[in-house]
Order: structure tokens, then sequence, then C-alpha cells
DNA sequence: CATGGACCGTTGAAAATGTCAATCATTGGT
DNA sequence: ACCAATGATTGACATTTTCAACGGTCCATG
């Protein structure tokens, strides 16, 4: 062989090296996609995927989301919000209360045996996270964060 | 007011500040809704959709990808990409011709309509780009992107 | 050179997600 | 007291994802 001492596979590759290796969307959609398999994959043995360990960490936290709340926060349609909601309670991870500030409202709040699943489940999530950017220093690992958030949340 | 001169409507942000608020898989999924959603409302005006886009871009810059390879870089099931080169085909913007070196595979090269409509959507595909990081230096931009490709091409 | 297992693209169906409109109870402004 | 606006819910519909099966082609064996 010619040149570096590469590993690629021919086809592969070229396409790694096309304009798209530099789209931002499209990085940013491959890698949610696989970090999204990732956390799934080791949410499951918890019963839960990345979408239900997002409401019940709301609900864990004490922050008394209503679900309109949470619908906008993960980007979802309410009406998702509620499969989401109806499939904690049924498990008894977590409670709707009447906002008693806005009868209309459902605001959510983790039972105990809601908060020791996402205990649990937040380690198998830290895990996977630090598993996953197992090759970059902390100050990186922050960084991307950091310039996540300000895509993520456009003020 | 007591504390700070935030301008945070307080459901709203008692959630930012949450668990998930430093959880990298939930940014990402949500740094790539928003993403993807002002990519394709840019796109509409070409016919395309991030994902459409993406099959045109490499078919466009000659890497003469066969299908396969397109199911995998862009993370796809190959049926799908079946449907999505029909259209494209079905706009004469793509041909699909089969390779001389495996008569089983089909490798996909543009028509100049399609490098033409390419360069075009591509114009827009950049102005989304900088527009979404407009608050940020260009070396940030280019750390973020490499950041992405570690996750989203973990060799 | 014949054969069989693996691979490519295609099809069709099933499951999961995303999007939307209509409804009921409640709220807050006038 | 009224009425437009809002939160949750339901049900319908479109889009996306995932999977299994198939015909055509390749290639490593025998």
């Amino acid at each position: 062989m010619s040149a570096s001492g590469k590993t690629r596979v021919p086809g592969r590759d070229a396409l790694r090296d096309s304009v798209l290796g530099d789209d931002l969307v499209f990085l940013l959609a491959r890698a949610n996609a696989l970090t999204l398999a990732a956390a799934n994959a080791a949410l499951a043995e918890h019963g839960l995927k990345a979408r239900s360990y997002s409401v019940l960490a709301l609900a864990a936290d004490g922050a008394r989301p209503t679900q309109r709340e949470l619908a906008e926060f993960l980007h979802l349609d309410p009406s998702q919000v509620v499969a989401l909601v109806d499939g904690l309670e049924q498990r008894q991870l977590v409670e709707r209360r009447t906002d008693p500030a806005d009868r209309r409202a459902n605001v959510l709040v983790a039972t105990d045996a809601g908060r020791d699943l996402f205990a649990r489940a937040q380690q198998a999530a830290r895990a996977v996270e630090l598993g996953l950017l197992a090759t970059v220093t902390p100050e990186e690992h922050e960084r991307l964060a950091g310039l996540l958030r300000l895509l993520a949340f456009p003020d």
C-alpha cells in the first residue's frame, strides 16, 4: 500500500470525507441515532427508554413540571406526554397531581419507587455517556455539552 | 426583585437546570430535533428534506456509493434507501447504475440537474448551519463538528 | 465447473413515532 | 357573568423505523 497507515474500508470512508462529513445537521443526526441506541440499550434493563427516562428524571428531581412543560421541554406533542406518563403511572413510578394553582394542569411527582429506579437508571445512563466520550478529556466533554445546549436552547 | 437579572420563565427553566440539563443524550436529541426542523424548512423550497439532501449530496460529489453504503452511512434501513432513491430518480436528479464490479449493487450518480439542485440546496443548508451557530466563533464551530464526529463515527 | 452460503436491492407488513383536530374542564380578562 | 385562551385527553392520520422474505449475483469450496 501507498500512503498512510489508515485502516479504511474503501467505499465506506470515501463517504466520510465527502461534503456531509462537515455537515452539522448530518453529524448531529448520526451522533444522535448512535447515542440514542446506546442509551436505550442500557436503559432497557430498567424497563425504560430515553423518553421515559427523561420524564422520570424530571419528575424525580422535584421540579414538579406540568405535562405542558414536559412537552415543550422534551419537544414532544402533548399527546405523546399523556402516553408516556400513563406508562410510568401504571408502574407506580410517578403520580399525576392536579396543580392547586391551576386545576387544569397536572403536575408530575415521582414516587419513592420512581426515585429509586431513577437513581439506578441514572447510573447506567452516566456510564453510557462516559463510555461514548471515553476518548475525550472532561474539559472537552463539558465543552461539547455547552455547545449542544446552545443548539438545544436557542434563546 | 431578588437574585439575578435572569429572564427565565419560572416553570420552564427550572427544567433546564435539572438533571437532564447535563445529559448528553438528551441535549443531543433536542439539538437534533431543532436543527433538523430548521434544515427541513430551509430545504423545503428545493423540494428536499434532510434525508434526500444527504443522499443527493453523496451522489453529487462523485463518491459513487452503493445503496448499501448509503444505508450504513446514513444509518438507515436499506429499504428506506430504496424509497429515497426512487424519489430522487423520478425527479431525474440521480441515476442508478449497476456496479460493473458487482452486478448486484447499484451505484448512485447525480445527473447535471441533480448537481445543480444540490449546489443551490447546499447554500441554503450552509446558511442554516451558520445561523444556528451564529453566536459562536468559527473555532468553536469546528470543535463542535469534531466532537460530534467522534460520536457519529466511533471507530 | 457445479454448488451452496452470503450479500445486494426490493417488496410488503408490522410497530413505533410524529402530527393534528376536536373535546372537556378550567382559567383570567373584560 | 361571559368568552377567548389554555391544559389534558382522545382518536385519527401520516411518517418513520424495523423486520422478514425473495430473486439475482457473487465467490469460496469441492
